[in-house]
DNA sequence: CGCAACTTTGATACAACTCAAAAAATGTGG
DNA sequence: CCACATTTTTTGAGTTGTATCAAAGTTGCG
């Protein structure tokens, strides 16, 4: 496991996303701040004082089990929020996957915006349903083969990011691995796998370029 | 798969649940309903326009996967409620497990209820962040070993059942294995193999009698 | 440029799956 | 209430996908 620790943490200049009603929040109220790659941002069981929004880099959720394994909870891109909590704590520790620039805002400031403005108090719902569908998507993902995990990894990913075909991996195979609940190896040779089948090509190992979304799709369905 | 559907659905006698803050709203305005084995309470998709609460019997959510196999998300037991969506519509359909009474309200009248009695707002999002929870625990069901899953389950409906040590089951040996993504015949050869361990005893197949809580533990921590 | 971290590949082991059948439990109609 | 049909559970034998252990390539940072 990696060492890292609380390094760089400053403020960073902000920088206004526009779209999600929750956004504008985000850029009046949040403070922009800079995580080096691997940085906590908090650990599990600690108090859930701030909300996050990522506005570059990735950020993964995790918890170790007691074997020592990690389980990677999620991983959050730009423009994505994490760190809401419906309960008083955070029930995963969160870190920066690489250098990363997250809006952080005070919980109560959210809150209390809530109570005025309804919108806000609405994506506060939607965000919670989303992320309780991410679990639940999550818990179909680990019952399926290392080919179909990983396809439904890129598919999710590629989603996310729109970058028509083709992906920037911000996570090592280690962290994919522990999102998946494979092994490093098993996901390396899987990736290989696909490019063999021609559903991917692989210019450098953290970009893929995702060939035949036909076959990607019939292994994820 | 179960032919069944809905059978003997009809209201039965109210029953008052202490304790928990919702128990009084599903006393006072829920209706009793009959569910017999295997029927369907709602399905994948559906409107959700009711919340639930367990009587007696016991529920399973699942969602048919499609290669044909399905992955259950979560069984309720007496006192649970389920079915309590934050988005519109149901992510999982619910059958009963056994013959169950269930007490239905509608999802309208909750919330409106809820606008008035803050106690009420609050329990329903402390169900939602229990579900959140609850999902997540399950994440970190799939990446264990067969007797650590099975040994969790155990524990889990121990507790929830709190009948010491000794845990009647609702459900087949289908479904326990539909919950923890292994087949019927892993989840038999793992009670056998715990039974052989004297971690537990089996006088039924659908009792289980837990001889050896801290091995039990062991497993799971 | 050189070292450390990351990724890939190879060989082998093993846990869980599959297919098959026996044993036990459950439900049903006579 | 018993006898039979059906379903559920258990056990057995063999296969396979993924993990493990080991080492060779790659990449990228200092």
């Amino acid at each position: 496991m990696l060492a890292a620790a609380r390094t760089t943490i400053q403020p960073a200049l902000a920088k206004a996303t526009s779209g999600e009603p929750l956004a504008q929040s985000f850029a009046q109220l949040g403070v922009p701040m800079l995580y080096a790659r691997d940085s906590e941002i908090y650990g599990e069981g600690e108090e859930a004082e701030f909300v996050y929004q990522v506005v570059s880099g990735a950020v993964r959720t995790y918890k170790i089990l007691n074997d020592g394994r990690r389980q990677v909870g999620a991983f959050y891109l730009p423009g994505d929020v994490f760190g809401l909590e419906i309960s008083e704590t955070h029930g995963l520790s969160a870190e920066a996957v690489c250098n990363a620039t997250i809006t952080v805002i005070k919980r109560s400031s959210l809150w209390g915006l809530a109570k005025s403005d309804s919108d806000v108090a609405q994506s506060l719902w939607t965000l919670s349903a989303r992320e309780l569908q991410r679990v639940q998507k999550h818990v179909l993902l680990l019952v399926r083969t290392a080919q179909e995990r990983v396809a439904s990894f890129l598919l999710e990913l590629a989603d996310r990011t729109a970058a028509a075909g083709v992906i920037e991996l911000p996570m090592s195979r280690q962290d994919i691995a522990d999102y998946l609940g494979l092994t490093v190896e098993t996901v390396s040779r899987t990736l290989t796998a696909l490019e063999g089948q021609a559903a991917i090509a692989l210019p450098s190992a953290r970009r893929v370029q995702l060939t035949n979304m036909r076959q990607l799709r019939r292994l994820d369905s």
